[in-house]
RNA sequence: GCCCUCAUCGUCUAGCGGCUAGGACAGCGGAUUCUCAAUUCGUUAACCGGGGUUCGAUUCCCCGUGGGGGCACCA
């Protein structure tokens, strides 16, 4: 069977956590299969859909690497063959049209809920002669949904479910204006691109049972489901704006790497065996539907930021200094120096960061200009004992031939018990100094990075006069 | 209100009738160490409740409780 998916967001809004994982499972799924990923825009409701939110959502697909195949589909430039079907299938006889207004249906409504029973359409128009019709009405174009028996469609994730066809009603396929609805959208197309496989939220699951009565309908094939659960905030409740439901971008900007976050959310909600860190490659060839958990999963930043922590120490040093520079050049424009440093130091820099943002931070120091600013523990760690031992050290730093870490270091060890003094004692100091921070790459390091006539200068910045 | 659905450590999960209920993150304790990380060793911690079925239930069934979703001329 060829397998086609599709990931079929609403520009409404940004690209959410919840919506990037869909988008990966689909493509994870169709790479697994050898299959094709589409990507649809559901921009039909032109009230809520903005370019921004479109721009967003392809810019985020782009940055997690769910490259898509073929061109992009806009729902709204298929309306017209959404009103087409409606028509085939008024003409069929699967649809028909009612005339209730807006306020019937409301009142219809409220009359159900307080006799406790369930809100649906009554079919008032169902069976009604067309001869009725009032003139002034625009109707709406409604299925003729099965009413007796019940549904049950094969999930893939959720097993069979069945829902009594009793519970559905004759949901609205063509608004008073032509305009198509959601369900009828989805449906056609879903058909036209042939898609194969339907892997998408929760949420969506009891529309499902409304959706393949369309298909019924037509004498279309049903795709083959399969409903994700949700992910929800830290705090157990639904993921909301103000509850961390941030767009992919935000992650972007917290430092997270698009593989962390794709190994991430692959581990959310989905499993294999004890399998943690998990490479692309892996995910593609063990991806599978079984795997997907059914319970809600909450998102944890610890765990993320653990596995970003890892991406960080694989990923390639000149990558990094890239993301960097670009958050350390916003402030100033860093010399060629300054980027030298960065590549240098990279390593030692790497192991100690969980975010590109944290790493950033942490890499300050390397292109900052003298004198250092010394931040608050450092500010304590910088007494007037420890800037005359600072003065001390000088000289013996200076007297160094070869410029290397284990050279320097032999000579400030051999000089630390000459004086009978603990090396730590003097580590500190140093790595004030030097960095500005009481927490920095090995000192050593950070001497070679900065090369000998800047670490003398940093250290006589701060060194007792003589 | 009606319908659907879910339920294992704090969190993500493994388990698919018989296990000392496993792993990962976080936490705690130790080793290592020039700081912080990394690394490494160890450790705390879970089957929502009640009924069944069965020789035996975390696992199967029912009820309850709790969470989530849906019930639009939104998507």
């Amino acid at each position: 069977m060829t397998v086609t998916v599709r990931f079929a967001p609403s520009p409404t809004g940004f690209l959410h956590i919840g919506g990037a994982r869909t988008a990966l499972f689909n493509w994870l799924f169709a790479r697994h299969h050898g299959g094709t990923f589409r990507l649809r825009i559901e921009d039909t409701d032109k009230q809520r859909s903005t370019k921004p939110a479109i721009d967003a959502i392809i810019e985020g697909i782009k940055w997690l690497g769910l490259e898509w195949d073929g061109e992009i589909v806009m729902q709204s430039e298929q309306m017209a063959r959404h009103a087409a079907v409606a028509a085939e299938m008024l003409a069929a006889g699967t649809a028909y049209r009612c005339y209730c207004s807006p306020t019937e249906l409301e009142d219809m409504r409220a009359r159900q809920k307080a006799e406790g029973k369930p809100m649906r359409y009554d079919g008032t128009w169902r069976d009604r002669d067309p001869a009725d019709a009032p003139a002034d009405v625009a109707p709406v174009i409604r299925l003729k949904a099965p009413r007796d028996g019940s549904t049950t469609i094969e999930d893939g994730v959720q097993g069979p479910v069945t829902v009594s066809n009793d519970q559905l009603d004759d949901l609205v396929l063509l608004r008073a204006d032509g305009s198509p609805t959601y369900m009828l959208s989805v449906v056609v197309d879903d058909h036209d691109m042939a898609i194969s496989h339907v892997i998408r939220g929760d949420d969506h699951l009891t529309n499902t049972f409304r959706q393949a009565a369309i298909y019924r309908a037509n004498g279309w094939d049903v795709p083959h489901f399969s409903h994700i659960p949700l992910i929800h905030g830290a705090d157990g409740a639904k993921l909301s704006k103000r509850h961390g439901a941030l767009g992919i971008e935000a992650y972007r900007e917290m430092g997270y790497l698009p593989e962390a976050l794709r190994n991430y959310l692959l581990r959310l909600g989905w499993g294999h065996g004890d399998a943690e860190v998990i490479s692309t490659e892996e995910a593609i060839a063990w991806f599978d539907l079984d795997g997907i958990g059914r319970s809600p999963a909450r998102f944890d930043f610890a765990k993320l930021d653990n596995l970003n922590g890892h991406y960080l120490r694989q990923a390639e040093n000149t990558r990094l200094v890239g993301l960097v520079a670009e958050i350390l050049g916003a402030d100033h424009p860093i010399s060629q120096t300054g980027l030298a440093c960065l590549h240098q130091g990279m390593d030692g820099l790497k192991a100690r960061a969980k975010t590109v943002k944290e790493l950033a931070e942490n890499a300050r120091f390397y292109v900052a200009a003298r004198p250092l600013t010394l931040d608050a523990k450092a500010q304590a760690v910088a007494t007037p004992e420890a800037r005359s031992l600072l003065a001390t050290l000088l000289p013996v730093i200076a007297a160094q031939e070869i410029w290397a870490a284990d050279v320097l270091e032999s000579a400030l060890r051999g000089h630390a018990e000459q004086a009978g003094l603990k090396f730590g004692s003097l580590a500190q100091p140093l790595r004030i100094a030097l960095s500005g921070s009481t927490m920095s790459p090995g000192i050593f390091d950070v001497m070679t990075v900065l090369g000998r006539e800047e670490t003398l200068a940093r250290i006589a910045d701060l060194a007792a006069p003589i």
